[in-house]
RNA sequence: GGGGGCGUAGCUCAGUUGGUUAGAGCGCCGGCCUGUCACGCCGGAGGCCGCGGGUUCGAGUCCCGUCGCUCCCGCCA
């Protein structure tokens, strides 16, 4: 019999010599997943019967006697063996069962590793965890707020907090200097791979601090932390500007794990004779190209690349090849020579590489590229396995213009300090003490630098249309806040989920969250969300028209 | 809100141009097996082909709708 717990493994034997008829009985009855108690000696096994695949395979346990504790009706899918993977449905709703599976289990237990070795790192820092409200304010400008109706004031409501930032600001204006929290928070968004309606962030503010001091802790957080689970962090990080990191790598959460960095070529073609890349010039675009090395590809495929480019957005793709000391390439007869060998030697192009190249505005060429450069690396298995790649992204625009609502707004959040004075008529220019952690392509944290004057606050809410009116109906705690004497302070959150994710090697936050909900935002398990009761209702003040009616 | 993929046995999947009684592996049940550990051998049960409608002599297969799972875009300060 293997008899599992949840540290692995081990092989009992029932000898008829040690547990007469009644054990032997006993283990001809024992079924997949039953839960059994045995007692024995552990011996070693002999060396014909050792199993060098297994971690316990040189012992076994000699059982003296066996208790059934619990039958189990046979499983829905299979804990054990090779048959697959089962599908979403049938694992969320038998959670219980995917989470016996040895790789879930070994994600949650990580996930513990990882979140232990926070607190310790944090509680030798001399940070307070301090627990801030989980029924708190709505204050839209962020993502959807998720509502609870109060049934004491009726017609108001609470939100679940988005992440707890006004409360941890409050704390350094209280004096306590360095707090942290593993909290949950809450954002009624469309569900991702790697996004969740509550996920868990560790939140973590200091007071008297500049953009240096945080990164230096967190870059030794991070290297402990990451440390405490096997991954090795070397030390400092690499910093990358917000535009170099869309200029080269076309994102501003960039893979560094490869190549295939993007170069800009506008100047070699400013003039060219090809209308396509002039023309684009001309309206204010740029040309941009990476290199994705000598590769054998169909006409099929490169029609498969150009469409993706225009799936990201792209109104055109060109490819060419570098052949001798010309291109092949359907456009290469639109290209002087000069062109081509000026484009040549930016891409570093040998024989046989294959060239990609965008003309377009500088984001979309940014966006298209940097989208094209990840679907090469998968495509060719550029990212070295196991290696590990983080990097903070700095100088961050303070703000960003939202062509849907054609007005400025925040891009990290509105009580993030700006890296200068703030000149109203050119909010594009402003440049925000932000950060943001990159590990593999993918954002695990963002923080910044706070505002901890009340003036400069206002003159924030300002850019982004906010009048003092609304600041002070919305925003009024935190602005008098300020004027009771802020310390300057600053902080960042992460994403545990997400990190979790990443140290474990899987590609869903939901395999390391022990009851996720489905990509629907329905936890098959509860069958959450459901109608409650006339009842329920009434006593909130709320009346269902109805057509909200569930079935 | 939009787009892609998927839905067939408990699980993972195959199923040709629309054509006989819908298959495989694993699991499950029964039997055999005194050192197995992805055991082996023999036998067996198990199907609303997601659901509803349509086309057709005939639908797992084609069409429409709908539900569910999933990935992406929008959204996510």
């Amino acid at each position: 019999i293997d008899l599992r717990d949840r540290t692995g493994l081990v092989q009992l034997v029932f000898h008829p010599d040690e547990v007469g008829p009644a054990g032997i009985e006993l283990a001809h009855r024992l079924r997949a997943e039953d839960v059994l108690s045995a007692s024995g000696a552990a011996i070693r096994r002999d060396p014909e019967a050792v199993n060098p695949e297994l971690t316990t395979g040189e012992f076994e346990v000699r059982v003296a006697s066996a208790d059934l504790l619990a039958d189990a009706d046979t499983p829905p899918f299979e804990v054990e063996g090779f048959s697959g993977e089962a599908g979403e449905e049938a694992r969320l709703r038998y959670r219980y069962i995917d989470l016996r599976r040895e790789h879930m289990r070994d994600g949650i237990v990580l996930r513990h590793r990882l979140v232990a070795a926070i607190r310790r790192f944090l509680d030798d820092e001399g940070f307070l965890d301090i627990e801030t409200p989980v029924l708190t304010r709505s204050t839209p400008e962020g993502a959807r707020d998720f509502l609870v109706p109060s049934r004491l004031q009726r017609g108001t409501f609470y939100a679940l907090p988005q992440s707890p930032q006004l409360f941890k600001q409050l704390l350094m204006v209280a004096g306590f200097e360095r707090y942290y929290q593993i909290v949950r928070c809450f954002r009624d968004e469309d569900l991702r791979s790697d996004r969740a309606l509550d996920f868990t962030q560790l939140d973590l503010e200091m007071s008297f601090v500049e953009v240096e001091d945080v990164l230096a802790l967190n870059e030794r957080l991070l290297a402990n932390v990451l440390g405490a689970v096997g991954i090795e962090v070397p030390l400092p990080l690499r910093r990358i500007g917000y535009d170099e990191a869309l200029a080269r790598f076309g994102s501003d959460k960039p893979d560094l794990r490869f190549g295939l960095e993007i170069e800009d070529l506008t100047e070699v073609f400013r003039g060219s004779e090809f209308n396509a890349f002039r023309g684009a010039i001309e309206a204010g675009g740029v040309i941009r190209a990476l290199n994705a090395g000598a590769r054998e590809l169909s006409r099929a495929e490169l029609d498969g690349l150009v469409a993706s480019a225009q799936g990201l957005g792209a109104k055109g793709l060109v490819w060419a090849f570098r052949e001798g000391e010309g291109w092949r390439s359907p456009v290469a007869k639109f290209l002087s020579a000069a062109e081509l060998d000026a484009a040549s030697g930016a891409l570093d192009a040998g024989e046989g590489d294959l060239l990609l190249l965008v003309a377009d505005a500088p984001a979309m060429a940014a966006r298209v590229l940097g989208g094209l450069r990840l679907q090469l690396a998968e495509r060719f298995e550029l990212v070295p396995a196991g290696s590990h790649q983080l990097c903070w992204v700095v100088d961050w625009p303070l703000f960003e213009h939202s062509e849907a609502e054609d007005r400025w707004t925040a891009m990290h959040h509105p009580f993030t300090s700006p890296s200068g004075p703030i000149d109203p008529e050119d909010p594009a220019a402003a440049r925000a003490l932000a950060y943001d952690a990159v590990w593999n392509g993918a954002e695990i944290g963002g923080g910044s630098i706070r505002i901890s004057s009340p003036e400069v606050q206002q003159q924030a809410f300002a850019a982004i249309g906010i009048g003092p009116e609304e600041a002070e109906s919305r925003f009024g705690f935190l602005l008098e806040a300020l004027r009771f004497g802020a310390p300057p302070h600053g902080g960042i959150a992460y994403g545990i989920d997400r990190m979790a994710a990443l140290a474990h090697g899987v590609d869903s936050i939901r395999d390391v969250i022990a009851f996720p909900k489905a990509a629907s935002g329905l936890d098959p398990l509860t069958g959450a969300p459901a109608a409650v009761s006339e009842l329920q209702l009434r006593e909130l003040g709320i009346q269902l028209r109805d057509a909200q009616k569930p079935a």
